[in-house]
DNA sequence: TTCCGGACTGTAACCGGTTACACCGCCGGT
DNA sequence: ACCGGCGGTGTAACCGGTTACAGTCCGGAA
């Protein structure tokens, strides 16, 4: 169909291999036969197949990202970051979003197998044997937000992070802080509950368990919440939502209760999505530095791209998760701001 | 390195022929020689190599998608309808991203070429020649925003988007209305403002030329326009901004500045990005179905692949621009919402 | 003059699939 | 008994590049 290099081959007057040395510099050539070449390739708009490219050596200068799922700023942000760092090393990603269980997981992994040379995957549904199964053991895998047995991972500490923000909800005054949790299947949830926990013990607040509500990270369940600390005998003085999108929820509801934040009651919240800035009161947050997560991912697909060929075995030490800080983000919410 | 089509063979006692035609359902085989090639093929973990499929069947079952820019709550829409309707049709999306001129765009054009089965364009740069030369005339393009000469478009009426906000606020009551343009140089940027010149005539506004400023699409340029509106010794009593992000920055320059919108001061944006919903008061904007136009283009891509082989030659009539509508979304900012 | 090495070029194998074509055995129809 | 057709299978060419290896030609050293 289209021109492929041995009709420059032909037209050029010489052999493929010679068209080949003079467009990747590879091996010596003749100054006029360069020349001569190059410009029947031009004449010809000759472009060379990526694809057979690979194929020879097998390498696509491609990296693959898995995400459960596209919407919501969050994944934006990781996607920015995993672009912007392959794009510094240029590569290019592919993008593979997958929500409908393990089948289409499976069928998502076989068919970027040979079309990237990395993969950073995020979905919870990754585990150990469905990679096992699906796609080669040679190629490197990066778990972002999840570590996973034998595969490098880049993780955030939100144990840390939200500790963080109940000591300065408490250095603000605040004795009596409430929590809105994730879901408990959730390990993101699980970890900032666990640091609530931990400030609230260390800091000597009121460790009342109504003071824990259960959210699933909706901005509706966030509401509910909202609803039921309006309808609460002894009312907190402070909220910590385990994400920003329940926080805007928890906003809308105590204001409707007639609470003013962060007059009546302070509010913090978690992820930093860039609403965050945005709303009024602005949202104290706890920021999660997103896209970085996705360049680094992408860093450490790529570094792990190179050294592959002295492995003599894929049994490896499985390498330790790779941690991101999160930091405490002041604004208006929770009054301890300017 | 990794097992292959021939390993199973080999393991199972058969040709490559059989494996393949098992492995895809072509051709005859008999039952106990299926299974036995199932077998094999899961014992041995083995996973069908995707360069070497795509260049015998050369299709890829991907479709390439070139941006400007990643950043900005705009693209990441424009990727979630491209990758949505990919999706739908089991295909896969490269994200390629260029922003630093001419070479770095043919570049990126021919590190696509033999990996895409289309590709949806959205950068200012691409034009017909640099397509000519960089990328096969038998794979199709799509741009996005803007018309190309012998290619398939979608576009949407910034003129009568514009007009029709205009319209809206003249119906308010406003005869005063200021109007931020982006860079001139802007496509979009022009339309709307010719959109804002036309309904300022036919509604009989003010036609002061003092009441066009500026902007760049930025926040800061709209926060500087804010200040020059403040600054104006005849204040409209309403301003229209050409982008949401500047209405953004207006917001901030105008409240700062004492007024109060809309009481004081109605304004009004383009776009209906996401946050234009949640800031204080609810931006009233100009809704362009960004998602849309992704997922509108993919499908053209796509619709375009399947019949290339009936192409006599790649000369057909260039198609019209599909223009997609846009829908003047009321909130609180310019005072007409409920 | 002869030999050697390096610059330059071509031939052909190879990457890992798909598939046209050939072949074989066996069936039923005439 | 003969033939056509079909199910089942293998051989080998092919997709479009890369590259090992094997020349050829030339100039300079011995």
């Amino acid at each position: 169909m289209a021109v492929t290099m041995r009709d420059v081959a032909r037209e050029a007057g010489f052999s493929v291999a010679t068209v080949s040395r003079v467009l990747n510099g590879s091996g010596p050539v003749g100054e006029e036969t360069r020349a001569q070449v190059l410009e029947v390739a031009a004449e010809l708009r000759y472009v060379p197949n990526g694809t057979a490219r690979s194929l020879t050596t097998s390498t696509t200068e491609t990296v693959g990202v898995l995400l459960p799922d596209l919407y919501g700023e969050f994944y934006s942000e990781v996607i920015r970051g995993v672009e912007g760092a392959a794009r510094a090393r240029r590569y290019h990603t592919v993008l593979t979003s997958v929500q409908d269980g393990p089948d289409e997981l499976a069928a998502a992994l076989r068919a970027l197998v040979g079309r990237v040379d990395g993969l950073v995957a995020m979905s919870p549904e990754v585990e150990a044997d469905v990679l096992q199964a699906n796609f080669p053991a040679r190629v490197p895998v990066v778990m972002l937000g999840r570590p996973l047995d034998g595969h490098t991972s880049i993780v955030i500490d939100n144990e840390a992070g939200a500790a963080d923000m109940v000591a300065h909800l408490a250095a603000l005054g605040h004795r009596r802080v409430a929590h809105v949790s994730g879901p408990a299947t959730n390990a993101d949830a699980r970890a900032r509950l666990a640091g609530y926990r931990r400030a609230v013990a260390e800091g000597g607040l009121e460790a009342d368990p109504a003071l824990v509500l259960q959210g699933d990270f909706t901005e509706a369940s966030g509401f509910a919440a909202g609803r039921a600390i309006l309808g609460m005998a002894e009312r907190p003085d402070a909220v910590f939502a385990a994400n920003d999108s329940m926080a805007l929820g928890l906003l809308k509801a105590l204001r409707e209760g007639g609470l003013s934040v962060p007059t009546d009651i302070a509010l913090a919240g978690f992820d930093d999505i860039p609403i965050a800035e945005y709303v009024t009161p602005g949202l104290t947050t706890v920021h999660v530095p997103i896209q970085e997560m996705g360049g680094r991912a992408v860093e450490a697909v790529l570094d792990a791209v190179a050294p592959l060929d002295d492995r003599a075995d894929g049994l490896e030490a499985a390498p330790a998760p790779i941690s991101l800080p999160t930091r405490t983000v002041v604004r208006q919410s929770c009054g301890g701001g300017r």
